[in-house]
RNA sequence: GUGGCAGUAGCUCAGUAGGUAAGAGCGUCUGGUUGUGACCCAGAAGGUCGGGGGUUCAAUUCCCCUCUGUCACCCCA
C-alpha cells in the first residue's frame, strides 16, 4: 500500500484558484511598486551562513534554516565541538549554507556588493519567499513570501511620504475599503527613554509598549516593572497610553512631553513634515494616524515605523516598515541610509476572502470548451479552436467523444464561460451552437461571427 | 523553544465506559438509453480510526513516544 503522501510542516500547496487570487495580489503590488520607481531584483534562495547568522538576534538564529554540508565536506564537522557539548558551534561545522530568512538582510549585502554598479538612491522591490524554521500556527507558515520595497542611499523624508501613498494605493487598489496606516518615529521612542532616564533600555521598552493594543495598560505596566523599569519612569510613560486627539494635536502634546530630548523633538517635527505632506496629498480609502504606542520589533529601524491595518477585521498588520540609519553597516559599507515596507501578501489574502473582495472573474480560468462528438467533428473544430485562441480567448477542446454529461460536468468544474457544440448538423449548416453555462441558454452563431459573438458577452 | 487542546473516508464531523460500532452529510464514480452541467432519484467505490511502542485474552477506544494541526507564550509576516 503506498503511503498517504504529505508535505513538510509549515509549506502548503496552492490550488489553480489560489494561485489566481495570489497573483493578483502580487500583480497589483508590483505594478504600483513600478509605478512609484522601484526595479525589481533577485537574490538566491540560500545564502552564505555568515551572512545571516547573528543579523537577526539569537532568536533568530535560531529560526534560521540551514542547510547540511554534502559531500566530502561532511567531514568538517567538528566532533570535539559536539564532545564539548559547543551545539551552535558544531552546527556551523556541519553547514554553511543557510535558506534565506527575509529580504532586508540579503538586500544589505546585494547593495554592498553591487555598490559601483548601481547609482543612488537605489529603490528596488523583491517578492520572493522566505523561510523560519517557526512552530507552525494559523497564518504563520515555515516558507511564506514577502513583498518589499526600499529605498537605499537618501535620508529624505520624501520617501516616507511616497509610502504612505503606496500603502494607499495598492490596498485601495484591491479594493479593501477602511484601514490605517499607522506611523511613529524611533527616535520620539529614543526621546521616552531619555526624558524618564531609560536610556539603556530603549529596547525592553518599546518591546512593552508595542503590545499595548494586544495585551492592555496593565500588561504593559507589568512588563515594564519585569524589565525593571524605574516606577517613576513607569509613571511618566503612563499618560502616553491614551493620548487623545488628531494626529497633529497629539505630535503638540508629545512636543511637550519630549521638551528635554533633543532626538525626540527631532523626531516629531519628522513626523510633522511627513503627515503635513501626506494630508496635503490626500488619500483615497486610508486613514493616518500617529500611534506613539506603535514600535515593531525589529531593533534595526531608527526613524519612521509603519504599520497598516484593516479596520473591522480581526487581524494584526498587514504591512510593516519603517527607516533604518545603518543596515549595510554589517557589511563594512557606512552612511547607507535605508527606508523600506513590506506587503504581508498571506494576510492580505486572508483579508480579502474575509471580505469577499476577489474579482469573480479569478475564477474562470476557460473561456470556452469544444464539446467533442467524434473523430469528423473534432477535426471540424480544431481550425475553430486555434481561431479562438488566435483572437486571445481561452479554449480548449475535450479530448475524447465522452457523454456529454460527462463532458459538460467538466465544463462546470472548470467553470468554462460558454460550451460550443458542434455535431453534424452544425457542420452541414456551417453554424454552431454556443451555450452559456452561467444561464443555460443557447445559440446558433455563424461560424464567420462566432468570436464577436464570444468577446461580446 | 515552552505549555494546553486536537488527529476517525477526499472534506466537515458523529461513535465506542476496551470485545460483530467503523457511520452520516457533502464530494467522487456509475446509472436514470437517443447531443447538454448546476436540481432530483438509485447504486457503488473509498478508512491498517495520524505513525510507532506498551498494558491486555482483546486496543480506534487506556499509557508512553513521535509526527501534523491548532491555541497561548516567545518571536514575528
Amino acid at each position: 500500500m503506498a503511503q498517504k503522501p504529505t508535505i513538510p510542516k509549515g509549506t502548503r500547496d496552492f490550488l489553480p484558484i489560489e494561485v489566481a487570487k495570489r497573483n493578483y495580489i502580487f500583480d497589483t503590488i508590483k505594478t504600483t511598486f513600478q509605478k512609484y520607481g522601484f526595479a525589481p531584483i533577485e537574490t538566491p534562495s540560500f545564502e552564505l551562513s555568515s551572512t545571516l547568522m547573528g543579523k537577526y538576534g539569537e532568536e533568530g538564529d535560531r529560526l534560521i534554516f540551514r542547510i547540511l554540508n554534502s559531500g566530502e565536506k561532511v567531514k568538517k564537522a567538528d566532533l570535539k565541538a559536539l564532545e564539548e557539548n559547543n551545539l551552535p558551534r558544531f552546527a556551523n561545522s556541519l553547514s554553511e549554507k543557510a535558506l534565506r530568512y527575509d529580504l532586508t538582510v540579503p538586500f544589505a549585502r546585494f547593495v554592498v556588493q553591487h555598490q559601483n554598479d548601481l547609482s543612488f538612491p537605489f529603490k528596488r522591490y523583491q517578492i520572493q519567499p522566505v523561510w523560519r524554521a517557526d512552530r507552525p500556527q494559523h497564518g504563520r507558515y515555515q516558507e511564506f513570501y514577502q513583498c518589499d520595497a526600499d529605498v537605499v542611499g537618501s535620508e529624505s523624508l520624501l520617501y516616507e511620504v511616497d509610502f504612505i501613498q503606496l500603502f494607499d494605493e495598492v490596498l485601495s487598489e484591491l479594493k479593501i475599503p477602511d484601514f490605517t496606516i499607522y506611523i511613529n518615529n524611533r527616535k520620539i521612542l529614543s526621546g521616552i527613554a531619555e526624558v524618564t532616564g531609560e536610556q539603556s533600555n530603549l529596547i525592553p521598552i518599546t518591546v512593552a509598549i508595542d503590545k499595548l493594543d494586544k495585551i492592555g495598560k496593565d500588561g504593559v505596566i507589568n512588563e515594564l516593572k519585569e524589565k525593571g523599569i524605574s516606577v517613576s519612569a513607569i509613571e511618566r510613560i503612563q499618560p502616553l497610553f491614551d493620548l487623545s486627539g488628531d494626529a497633529m494635536e497629539k505630535l503638540e502634546k508629545m512636543r511637550d512631553f519630549l521638551s528635554e530630548s533633543e532626538i525626540g523633538l527631532q523626531g516629531i517635527s519628522e513626523l510633522q513634515k511627513v503627515l503635513g505632506d501626506s494630508h496635503r496629498l490626500g488619500l483615497k480609502n486610508a486613514k493616518l494616524e500617529f500611534d506613539v504606542t506603535l514600535a515593531r520589533g525589529l531593533n534595526y529601524y531608527t526613524g519612521a515605523i509603519f504599520e497598516v491595518k484593516v479596520n473591522g477585521v480581526k487581524m494584526g498588520s498587514i504591512c510593516g516598515g519603517g527607516r533604518y540609519d545603518d543596515l549595510t553597516g554589517l557589511f563594512g559599507l557606512k552612511d547607507m541610509p535605508g527606508v523600506g515596507i513590506s506587503f504581508g501578501a498571506d494576510r492580505i489574502y486572508d483579508v480579502l476572502t474575509t471580505l469577499d473582495l476577489f474579482p469573480k472573474q479569478l475564477e474562470n480560468d476557460l473561456t470556452v470548451l469544444f464539446a467533442n462528438f467524434g473523430e469528423e467533428e473534432e477535426s471540424f473544430c480544431l481550425p475553430l479552436l486555434k481561431k479562438l485562441r488566435e483572437a486571445n480567448i481561452s479554449s480548449e477542446i475535450y479530448p475524447s467523444a465522452a457523454k456529454m454529461k460527462k463532458q459538460f460536468k467538466y465544463a462546470d468544474d472548470r467553470r468554462a464561460a460558454f460550451v460550443i457544440i458542434i455535431g453534424a448538423s452544425e457542420m452541414e449548416n456551417q453554424k454552431v451552437t454556443v451555450k452559456e453555462m452561467k444561464t443555460g441558454e443557447q445559440t446558433s452563431v455563424a461560424i464567420s461571427e462566432l468570436i464577436s459573438f464570444i468577446s461580446l458577452h
